[in-house]
DNA sequence: CCTCATTTTTAGAAGAATCTAAAAATATTT
DNA sequence: AAATATTTTTAGATTCTTCTAAAAATGAGG
């Protein structure tokens, strides 16, 4: 059985090791649990004797097959409370992911099956991201960042890169939101910033804005 | 902000103490957390520190009107969970006590307030008991222990004393549940146990089971 | 009302998670 | 490649929850 820090170390890894699954490094860890380097070490020691992550002092760690089922474990759950709170509690994306944070270490098995058959066993969460599977089989689906499209492409809007608060609401205020069709109509050469095209407006955004959004070109 | 420890303190004295609020001594709260009495101890004294619970070295201890509300907030999210799993997950009432043990510590006042809704503002819980509102209020309701019936009378199940899982299996199996009219035909001189008429069946009940058995008369 | 049993508290220790400060290893820069 | 900067680990302390063992207070029976 894993404690809620260890099964938080154990996401934070997931997260911050991307779909190639590379080794993390210390620091990354502490910045992103909002805690010091030395707790991380301490909790890397630990994960590795359960064999969940393989780390050699001094050169960063990455999960076992043990560690990434488990991180995925986790994850699932988390999201599946997203689209509970979403489609049933009618809470809107940019509020779910604190209360999912603490929804997702609830241990029960059968908590999760029902839940998922109850949500009607969702694929994506209301952020876009994939829902592993129960065996922890996760489908990456090949999205675009919204900056990487050329003048005149055309992309649907599936995801989000970084799903703070600040930036879903900024969203919302604009009416983009996921499953929107936004066109690129121009980049401004002074600062890169992004004109683009939406359902009946014209609006300009920020490059880091535009780098911050996935879409599935069309 | 309490910690999980303090939470479940709270609750247990809530609980122990009934409804005339009486003072609650210190081993039955550790047996009832399955911890000792030094632990316990240690536990009083931190929440009469923070006006929680009024504690006078060995003459037990009681909640305070401020204990008193956050008890019967935690109670609140237990049960409102435990309907959740009931009415939408599809579960029994048998299984639902130790999900929502570990539910009933999300914090998130918004969450309560639409899983209330999404649950349309329900008053009791899957064991027949009621639900506290938002202000900590509880109607009791009066009831009868079905071993107090005399022969002849009537009863509507409401509740159960204490709601373990084997009891409420052993009910299950029977067809017993909440709602349904149970007779009183004749007591056993031998060992008082009960004979009571259901539905379509007549079956025979220990007096023990009888005292677990919660009915308004009808 | 004094002794004995029970209950409760204190004392002291242990494990988990956390931190700061200092040491060790690695990486970078000149 | 040596000096410097950065990263990571170790060492040691703190807080929280927990325990066992021993001391103190309470209550019950003769």
């Amino acid at each position: 059985m894993l404690s809620l820090t260890e099964e938080n170390h154990l996401k934070t890894i997931f997260h911050l090791s991307g779909s190639d699954s590379r080794s993390v490094s210390t620091n990354s860890i502490a910045d992103a649990l909002n805690t010091k380097a030395p707790s991380v070490s301490d909790m890397l020691k630990k994960l590795s004797v359960k064999d969940l992550i393989s780390y050699k002092k001094y050169q960063g760690s990455s999960l076992t097959e043990n560690g990434r089922k488990l991180a995925l474990n986790i994850i699932r759950k988390h999201r599946l409370w997203e689209v509970f709170l979403v489609e049933k509690l009618g809470f809107s994306w940019s509020e779910v992911h604190d209360i999912a944070e603490q929804l997702e270490h609830v241990k029960s098995k059968k908590l999760i099956k029902e839940l998922d058959k109850f949500l009607d066993y969702p694929t994506i969460d209301p952020h876009g991201d994939p829902i592993p599977n129960p065996a922890g089989f996760i489908k990456y689906r090949n999205k675009f960042l919204l900056c990487d499209l050329k003048i005149g492409e055309k992309g649907k809007l599936v995801g989000v890169k970084d799903s703070s608060s600040s930036f879903l609401q900024f969203l919302d205020k604009r009416k983009i939101a996921l499953g929107c069709t936004i066109e690129i109509l121009h980049i401004e050469d002074f600062d890169n910033s992004v004109h683009i095209g939406l359902q009946d407006t014209n609006i300009t955004i920020s490059l880091k804005s535009a780098s911050n959004i996935y879409v599935n070109k069309i």
